[in-house]
DNA sequence: TAAAAATGGACTAAAATAGTCGTATATAAA
DNA sequence: TTTATATACGACTATTTTAGTCCATTTTTA
């Protein structure tokens, strides 16, 4: 539990590469993929959600591939895990997501409330670590 | 990705059961697994890991039950985790659990350093956060 | 037009989580 | 001393989530 999922670990390892060797020029899935050993498929996915979510920019065709979108500074964990996980998997508990009604015991459960303060202390954390951080 | 799982959850709201209903009076599994509507065995495997780690005391027979081992203030989230998940269980990335020979990347990986420093926002956290604040 | 690259949906495999079952052990009360 | 009640615990199954694969499509450049 409490692990980030290898989808987030992929786009992490990701958008370092891209900050860091491609440093404005264009970098392909492939190249990250074969360099770290990992499946090209799913890397391919997670920038496919990178791109979606405007962190990189995405280039069709021969010679294409992806560039950052904007500064490291400026790409927050937060909106990673969100492109990469949606809004939906990113609370320690079932009860602060989108469905309340996928929780068994909403009406009975008795730590919901306390343990959004642990949420926000989780969240606050995410949306202050930035990409330049880790780079 | 980021969720407690129920065997966290089904043991905050039994530790918090027991603080404040028991209140010194011993509880049954039972009465709890019947108040929530969750699983008795489920609940009842919880309680006997609370029990092993010297969370909660555990007295068989009729009149049998458990009622914390120390006060609310004094068991924390942490150790509660701990418990309940293991060691390796509770770190955001594999690299950073028991085993890092799991990690199939693990001597390309290039985020692992810097991700223990949230690593350890959260670890403190946790360790500073007790059961008497979820009550 | 061919090759290279992203896009995206459908599918399968593997791992983690949740839940169940059966049996043993201890204790109190009748 | 027997019975009922409660914890202890291992083995098993089911479900859900995560990881990974496959394949066809679209776009662009040379």
């Amino acid at each position: 539990m409490l692990n980030f999922s290898k989808k987030i670990e992929y786009g992490l390892i990701a958008l370092r590469y891209i900050a860091l060797i491609g440093d404005g020029n264009i970098v392909t899935a492939k190249e990250i993929s074969d360099k770290y050993k990992i499946s090209y498929e799913l890397l391919a996915k997670v920038l496919q959600k990178l791109a979606k979510a405007g962190i990189i920019n995405s280039f069709y065709g021969v010679n294409g591939g992806y560039t950052l979108a904007k500064s490291p500074e400026k790409i927050k964990l937060s909106e990673v895990i969100l492109a990469l996980e949606g809004k939906s998997n990113i609370s320690i508990v079932t009860c602060n997501s989108d469905q309340p009604e996928s929780c068994t015991i909403f009406d009975r459960c008795t730590i919901k409330t306390p343990l959004n303060k642990i949420q926000s202390v989780i969240n606050n954390m995410f949306s202050e670590i930035s990409i330049s951080e880790i780079l």
